[in-house]
DNA sequence: AGAGACTTTATAGTAGCTTCAAGGTCAAGC
DNA sequence: GCTTGACCTTGAAGCTACTATAAAGTCTCT
C-alpha cells in the first residue's frame, strides 16, 4: 500500500516544491497532517486528493483565495453547487478582463513602436517623445490595474 | 510661473499617490530633488516630464527595470536608438505571450465550467471533480509560470 | 559509528506598491 | 502667541504566492 507518503514523496510526485506544500499547510489549505514519532509530516490518499485540487486550481491561475472558497465549498458535500459555479465564473470574467486590458496594451505598444522604424539617435527617437507626451490613460486605457507578474521564473 | 512642485502638488496632478513618487525616487528613477529649508521636496519641469515618462511606461505595463533601461536611454540623447526599439520589441514580447497563455487558461476554463451547468449538489458536481481529477498541466499549459499579479486595488 | 539524504522550524527575499505610525512644517484663524 | 489642520518627513510592516537560506534534527545504509 502506497498510501502513506512523506512530504518528499508526495512533493515528487505532484511535482510541488516540498516547501509549497507547506506553506498551504501554512495557509490553511492543506490541514495539519499527522507526524512519525521523529515528526515527519505523513500525508494520506486524502492530502494527496486535496493537494491535487489545489495545484489544478493555481495552474487555472485561481488565488489562494478562490481555491480556499473552492475548498470550502467541497468540504460541505450537500450544498448545493451553484457557489461553485459563481467562483468559477468570477474568475472567468477576471481572466476575460485581463486578456481585454493586454489586448487594448498590444494595440498601444505597437503604436508606439511604429514611430521608430528608422534608425535615428535617442534625441529623436519617436519612442521616448511619445513615452513623455503620450495622453496620459484616464479612465479609457489599462491603467495600473492591469496587473503584473509575468516572469515568475524565467 | 508654476514650474515649482511640492510632492503633493506633483502627485495631484499626475494623479499618483505621493507614496509611490518616493517610491520612484528610493529606486533610482526619479532624483533625489532639491529640498526647501524645512526639507520638503522640491519638483521642477524636468522631473515632472522624468514621472510623466515613467508612468506612460508603467501605464503600458513595463516593469521598473525596463523602465530604468529606457531612462537610461532617454539620458544619453547622442546614443542611438536601436536599442528603445529592442527593449519594446522585448516588452512587446512578453505581453503577447501572455496574452497567448490567458488564452489558453480560458479555454481550460470554459470547458470546466461546461461541466455543470445542471445545478446538483457540490458532491456531484462535475467541476469539483473535473477539478480533482484534470489531467496536470505537465509542460503544455498554463502551469504556474502564467502569473498573478490582477487585482493590484480591485 | 559515520555519511548522506531527508526532514524540521524560522527567517528573509521577490515586485510594486499601500498603509501605518510617530513626528516635523507651515499657513490661517482667534 | 497659540492652536488647528493640512501637508510633509522617515521608517517599517503588509500584500501575493511563493523561493531560498540556515541551523539543526532524523533516518537509512554500510
Amino acid at each position: 500500500m502506497t498510501n502513506r507518503y512523506r512530504i518528499g514523496d508526495l512533493a515528487t510526485r505532484l511535482a510541488v516544491p516540498t516547501q509549497t506544500i507547506r506553506y498551504y499547510e501554512h495557509e490553511g489549505l492543506l490541514p495539519k497532517p499527522a507526524r512519525t514519532e521523529g515528526n515527519y509530516r505523513v500525508y494520506g490518499i486524502a492530502e494527496r486528493e486535496r493537494l491535487t485540487f489545489i495545484l489544478h486550481c493555481r495552474a487555472l491561475d485561481m488565488t489562494l483565495d478562490e481555491i480556499r472558497h473552492l475548498l470550502r465549498l467541497r468540504d460541505a458535500p450537500g450544498q448545493g453547487c451553484a457557489e461553485v459555479n459563481a467562483v468559477l465564473d468570477a474568475h472567468i470574467g477576471h481572466v476575460a478582463e485581463r486578456i481585454r486590458l493586454l489586448n487594448d496594451l498590444q494595440l498601444q505598444l505597437k503604436d508606439l513602436r511604429a514611430r521608430c522604424e528608422s534608425p535615428s539617435t535617442s534625441k529623436d527617437c519617436g519612442i521616448l517623445q511619445g513615452l513623455a507626451s503620450f495622453p496620459t490613460a484616464q479612465d479609457g486605457g489599462a491603467s495600473r490595474a492591469g496587473g503584473h507578474g509575468r516572469r515568475a521564473q524565467e
